[in-house]
DNA sequence: GTACAGAATATGAACGTTCAAATGAACGTT
DNA sequence: AACGTTCATTTGAACGTTCATATTCTGTAC
């Protein structure tokens, strides 16, 4: 079923044959081009290419007739000829987070919903890997020098991020999934983590509870900051003296993590309800409970973050603070949408608000 | 620090200077081309293009020459010239698989490992997402077509896959994550599940572990088959009646898979080590043992597949079988390549082996 | 019946690169 | 000194599309 095609897909001219002015059709299996669809249906290259680009410009008729050619033929539009002529590439580029210790589940899940996102506004995701940041920065430079990518959505932002200034400077589209504190104005989606640490906070509260603890990284950035503010300012707003928070830098470190609750247990006023920066964490707090009989979501409450997959299955049901992330992906793709139509508008930044995932645990 | 370009990037012919034939080379901002680099470095278009793709036909000094013109403008081959003009695109699709019910860690390490081992072949990663396997397979044939992608990769292999067929017939070089039994001949690359059920149960059994059970899928698929053929094949060369190993079908319910082991707990001849198809489930019977008093390590066994993020977190640490999901990815991208120099080579199997990571919980 | 306007379609050029072939330079051989 | 050979470099063409402009067609008004 399948023929080896040798010849020149244009049918190379055969020399001593003068008048061969009207090629043929291309072999089957090879790929048709715009001019073997208006050969097919009697119309010029510029007709088939106003037909897929400018309708309006066409009579029915005719437009009917291409179709018939194009489907007929199988054609598609060759992407890198359209993308050399406009200039431009639907591509978007995004750096797959290395896998550092252990994944990210709310950066997978991103992904996965920024890919079905720029879809919806005829792009797809061109990835790349990088160690640093200067090797991300670089190479976002030769994508656009390379005309590789039409915009750049990047996630894992910090304070005085360094990204968007090279950026910019290029005028290369982009969009953050994180504010950048401090860096030069640009587009960007964000979650309130502020929000979220509150809502989790006001609901123990409402159940009672009056003694905290917040588990936050140990190298703190600026989400962690947003985050314990959340939790620090709800606490506050309840009349609760600041000293009945303890705060707990994780290490990354089943073993040292567990010691370190343990110590909070085995303390005075040990808290009674635990927020954790990650679901993940969060498993150590509950393991640590659990061997002590202390029973979450009767004894004491666990909230976690991010609503992965474990917080369905640990300790019965994990209650959980869940980013919108559907929600952020498709945000990210109507902004860059909008920066692709008009380069000038103005950037724009979109706060999002988490929402409390309530389960067994707390 | 940015100007407006507004000019035609070669510069416009201003109309009445007819003598303007030495082209002014481009202003700072816009892209170079490879005719810039040329004009800069005093040599023809050509000889930049042989610097880049074929430096052994140019002189050592002209090279050094070229070199100096190319970092001074800062050129970066245009993408889609190149690929217009060679037929290729260095580009490699993947269907992100659908973020269904949970998110499949295994499958999202793939894709960074992936990624990083296409840019060794010097490719990158084309993303798109899909509903169904149809649109999948339709979106091969476009991709072909566009001539968007040079190769393509997929996992989430089945039995009899319907994907093989229509990539084969359009000649587009791809390898898949997985075996295809039964579907037509191609290259793949898979982990041995039943070299990694036998790794866990041998372990048990040498910790004196003679009632088994078996987690699977409620809807087995071909993995599953291998994996629990590894298990009964492991059990019956040590002599143990095939009675003495139960086998559950999970129901991605944690309820109602918690319920399912604790009726085998209850039963008669209750097992004592649990083999579990991912981690994320034994985290269920991690939680049932607790409950139950039952420390797992001590008085039970569970092994969790996939060691993903909470397999480090789980129970203290749970022991569980790693897939050597780098490896596929590289040797992945080793066969694209091998099929990219040569379209006609033989399509190739390779079958790896999984390792078993013990921690505490088996 | 001619002129005109507007719509529909066609033609030439260009996007930036690489391929194929041509030209020029260098050099040893006769 | 003329000749081939090889190496280095240049030139013309082509990849498949869209832009800008030109041409043809169609219908209407005079």
């Amino acid at each position: 079923m399948s023929y080896d095609v040798l010849q020149h897909s244009n049918g190379a001219p055969l020399g001593h044959l003068e008048v061969a002015t009207e090629r043929p059709e291309r072999f089957a299996h090879a790929t048709p081009t715009i001019e073997d669809v208006g050969r097919h249906a009697g119309v010029s290259r510029q007709t088939v290419s106003n037909v897929l680009n400018a309708p309006h410009r066409v009579r029915p008729e005719t437009i009917e007739r291409v179709q018939l050619a194009i489907n007929a033929l199988g054609y598609r539009a060759n992407h890198h000829a359209r993308n050399l002529r406009t200039g431009t590439s639907r591509a978007i580029a995004y750096r797959i987070p290395p896998v550092v210790g252990q994944l990210n589940s709310v950066m997978d899940t991103f992904l996965h919903e920024l890919t079905e996102a720029v879809e919806e506004i005829g792009c797809h995701i061109l990835l790349f890997a990088s160690n640093d940041l200067d090797g991300e920065i670089a190479r976002y430079w030769e994508l656009s020098a390379q005309s590789a990518a039409d915009g750049v959505v990047f996630s894992g932002t910090e304070r005085e991020d360094r990204r968007p200034a090279p950026l910019l400077e290029r005028r290369m589209p982009f969009v953050s999934f994180g504010r950048t504190w401090g860096a030069a104005e640009h587009s960007w989606v964000d979650v309130d983590g502020r929000a979220g640490t509150r809502l989790a906070i006001n609901h123990l509260l409402a159940n009672g509870h009056r003694r905290f603890a917040w588990l936050g990284p140990r190298n703190p950035g600026v989400v962690n900051d947003e985050r314990e503010q959340g939790v620090r300012s709800a606490i506050a707003e309840a009349g609760i003296p600041a000293a009945d928070l303890h705060i707990v830098s994780l290490r990354d470190d089943a073993v040292a993590d567990r010691q370190a609750i343990a110590n909070l247990l085995d303390g005075p006023d040990a808290p009674t309800a635990w927020v954790s920066m990650s679901d993940l964490q969060a498993l150590t707090v509950l393991g640590e409970l659990e061997a002590r009989g202390i029973v979450p979501g009767r004894d004491a409450a666990v909230i976690g973050f991010d609503d992965s997959p474990v917080a369905a299955y640990a300790g019965g049901g994990l209650t959980t603070i869940r980013q919108p992330i559907t929600a952020v992906a498709k945000t990210i793709a109507q902004l860059l949408s909008a920066k692709f139509a008009d380069p000038n508008s103005d950037p724009q930044g979109v706060l999002l608000e988490p929402e409390l995932i309530v389960r067994r645990t707390g």
